[in-house]
DNA sequence: TACTTCAAACTAGTATACAAGTTTTTTAGA
DNA sequence: TCTAAAAAACTTGTATACTAGTTTGAAGTA
């Protein structure tokens, strides 16, 4: 487990809920295995109560699972819950380019293009970063169409996808998400809903060729369908 | 406040989360008024602690606001979060009706038919009875096209929504949504996608008639615009 | 050795106690 | 009476203590 100092302006319910996430995602925590309240609070340096609460919120997004009495099991890598993750996230925001088109600001444009650049800058060098960016990418999204509130329940969801995503990042080698980035930037850009349209569902579909790759190399970490 | 009692299978914060939503979501507690953890938790004869996390989970949603060491704001109605729930909804259901069309068993059409039965017998007798049809028949959807994680985060938002339904249904006289269901089902039965949009999309275009209404009637509910 | 039983060592759920910050009330002073 | 400062009474955040249930492992029995 990887620990970050604790940023000042945050709780200790949040210290532990953005440490916990980071962890699960990074796969610094395995999916499958058990964590303790008491053991990640003694790791942070806290009481059970604020980790407790922590480890409650993210069992709603079914990332982490509760078992009462007994711990906390983080889940398996479930293409089930993934499939969800990428229904939800392709349908929102799907609408939300296309909205993007008519309400993008000068300065919004302008945000989406620096990240761009920072994106191209790190495309080759740094996955994590890149994840980073890209999440922020999207982000803005909800921000330019005043959407944050959709974007928080997304982004819970996201998580078992973005847990993948940090495979693929690593594992896939040709990577066209940034370009996919600059298509939608320039449609938004060109205000043309039918292109961002495109530009994004292209970009989400993308991960269907990934998805057969990471099974195959990760095997380990990926539940059995229960049906 | 009303109290139920508490159900045999829920946990003390489960039942505190249940109790304190249904009375946000009937308005038995006010918009902009302040509630205390001790108090909600004297009157369920609980502890603190299951009532904080309680109200933690709420406060995701915004329905309520937390001020450390001031208390818990109910939130007002707020047009802007309404229109961002009602967003999530009619994205996501859009694209769940045209998919219910194919996924769509005897056994679920035979279910939403029972659903749409009961509406219709308690369509001028019981509001409350209808509002909760009327959930059960749009989680129905969701069972169908097995996407009931994005059920709960979609519900989840959706209180803001379902808090201005439950004054439409008391308030407003001329209520169509039983027929609108009935026309979503009928398209869904002759797995007909373009037809199940459409009806869905009319449904929830409902909605903008009775926000005039509903301003001018519970003008001291609703938030002003912070801009 | 193999199986049972029971106790000890774990787990999370919840109650309580305290810490830290905000609001309200009281009191002192003019 | 009015103002200002201090204290008391609140609030939630967090730590700790206890409850209840599960797992584990050792002791006892065949």
């Amino acid at each position: 487990m990887v620990i970050t100092p604790k940023n000042s302006s945050e709780s200790n319910r949040e210290y532990a809920f953005r440490t916990i996430s980071e962890n699960i995602i990074s796969l610094d925590i395995e999916p499958g295995s058990m964590i303790g309240e008491q053991e990640i609070a003694t790791m942070l340096g806290l009481s059970r109560t604020p980790v407790h609460e922590a480890l409650l919120e993210l069992s709603k997004s079914k990332i982490v699972d509760i078992l009462p009495q007994k711990g906390c099991l983080v889940s398996m890598i479930d293409s089930e819950l993934i499939r969800e993750a990428r229904f939800l996230r392709i349908t929102v925001e799907t609408a939300l380019v296309e909205d993007a088109c008519e309400l993008a600001k000068e300065e919004d444009l302008k945000y989406l293009e620096d990240n761009l650049e920072l994106q191209e800058f790190y495309l080759s060098k740094d996955p994590d970063k890149l994840l980073a960016l890209d999440n922020e990418f999207h982000k803005s999204i909800y921000r330019i169409c005043n959407k944050m509130q959709c974007h928080y329940m997304v982004s819970l969801m996201s998580m078992h996808f973005d847990r993948v995503r940090s495979l693929s990042l690593h594992s896939v080698k040709d990577l066209k998400i940034v370009s996919d980035h600059r298509a939608i930037f320039e449609a938004i850009k060109k205000k043309d809903p039918a292109a961002a349209r495109s530009a994004f569902q292209k970009h989400m579909a993308r991960f269907e060729l990934d998805w057969n790759i990471i099974c195959r190399e990760y095997k380990k970490y990926i539940a059995e369908p229960s049906r």
